[in-house]
DNA sequence: GGGTTTGTTCATTTTGAATTGAACAATACC
DNA sequence: GGTATTGTTCAATTCAAAATGAACAAACCC
C-alpha cells in the first residue's frame, strides 16, 4: 500500500518519505505518532518532522490533540477534496505565480528589440505564453469541482 | 523565456533539458537542428538527443523534413491541446494504470485477513483508493477538453 | 531549579536521476 | 568500396534533492 503512494507522491513531484508517511497513516486504523513512524518506516526523526510538516501544509493529515499524552498524534486526511485544494494552493499556483512574473520581465525586454519582424515573433510567442498561463489558471478550479465531489 | 520553461516542465516531473531545448525551440523563429541545440545551449550532444527524443514522444516538437541539406531540423509544437494530450498519454496515464495493477494486488492481500474488523477497514480504505483514481480517470478528459480550445 | 520527553532545524551525507562523452550505428556522398 | 556527416546508445560521472543525525529548542513534570 505504502508502495501506491511512494508512487502517487512522485508523480506529483514530492519526496518519497511524504508518500510513506502518509502512505502508512493512510492504513493505519490508530493515530501514529512521530516516534510510531520513525520506527515503522525506519525513516529518521528529521525526515518524519519535515514530511509530517509538508503534509500538514497540503492539509493532508491531521494531528488530534486533547489526549491525554503529551504526544501528538497524526491521522490521514482522507477527503479527496481537501487534498486536491493543498496540492493547488501550496504546489500549483506559487509557480503558475513566479511564472507570470517571468513572463512580466520577458515583455520588457522585448519592448528594446529593435528589429521590428523580431518583435513581432517574440510579442506572438509572448502573447502564446499567457494564453497557456491564463487557461491553467482557468483549469484548476474545474478540476477542484470535479474532483471534490 | 528558456528558465520559465525550464521551471515549467519541472512542475511536470521533466528534466532541465528537456525545458531548455522546449524553451529554444519555442523562441526560435528558424527551426533549429541537433547540433544548434548543442551549441546553443552548450549541453552534450546525449542530452539533446535524448530531449529531443521525449519531446517529440509528448508531441511537442516536430521535425521539418524535405529540406535540401541531410540534418533533420526541429520546431516547437506550440498546440496545447497537443501538448496536454501528450503529456497525459505519457505521462500520466502509465502511472494510474501501474497504480491500478497495484490495487489489484492490494485487494487479494486483504481478503487473506483474519480479523474482520480489519478487513473491513482496509476494504473501506482501498475502496477510498478506487475512488480517488476512477476520478482521476474522470478529470483527464474534462481538463484535455477544456485546455484544447 | 534539574531532568525527561518530544519535536525542530540545519550542516553533512547519501542517493537517485540527469548529464556527459566516447563508442557505435546509420545514412549520404564520392 | 572508403570516408564524412549526423544521430543514438549506454556505461560512467556529476549534481541536486532528499535523508540523516546530532545539536538545539520547547514543553512538561517533579
Amino acid at each position: 500500500m505504502i508502495e501506491v503512494f511512494v508512487d502517487g507522491v512522485k508523480v506529483l513531484g514530492l519526496p518519497r518519505s511524504i508518500g510513506e508517511i502518509y502512505g502508512l497513516l493512510f492504513i493505519s486504523p490508530e493515530p501514529q505518532s512521530l516516534d510510531d513512524l520513525v520506527h515503522r518506516l525506519g525513516i529518521s526523526k528529521g525526515s518524519a518532522s519535515q514530511g509530517l510538516r509538508t503534509l500538514k501544509e497540503l492539509g493532508a493529515v491531521k494531528d488530534t490533540s486533547g489526549s491525554v499524552s503529551r504526544r501528538t498524534y497524526y491521522q490521514a486526511d482522507i477527503e479527496l477534496k481537501r487534498l486536491v485544494g493543498g496540492f493547488i494552493r501550496e504546489q500549483l499556483r506559487p509557480h503558475l505565480e513566479s511564472g507570470q512574473l517571468k513572463v512580466g520581465r520577458l515583455v520588457e525586454a522585448v519592448s528594446e528589440q529593435d528589429d521590428p519582424e523580431m518583435q513581432q515573433f517574440y510579442d506572438e510567442r509572448i502573447e502564446r505564453l499567457e494564453f497557456w498561463m491564463r487557461r491553467g489558471r482557468q483549469v484548476l478550479p474545474i478540476v477542484q469541482k470535479v474532483l471534490g465531489q
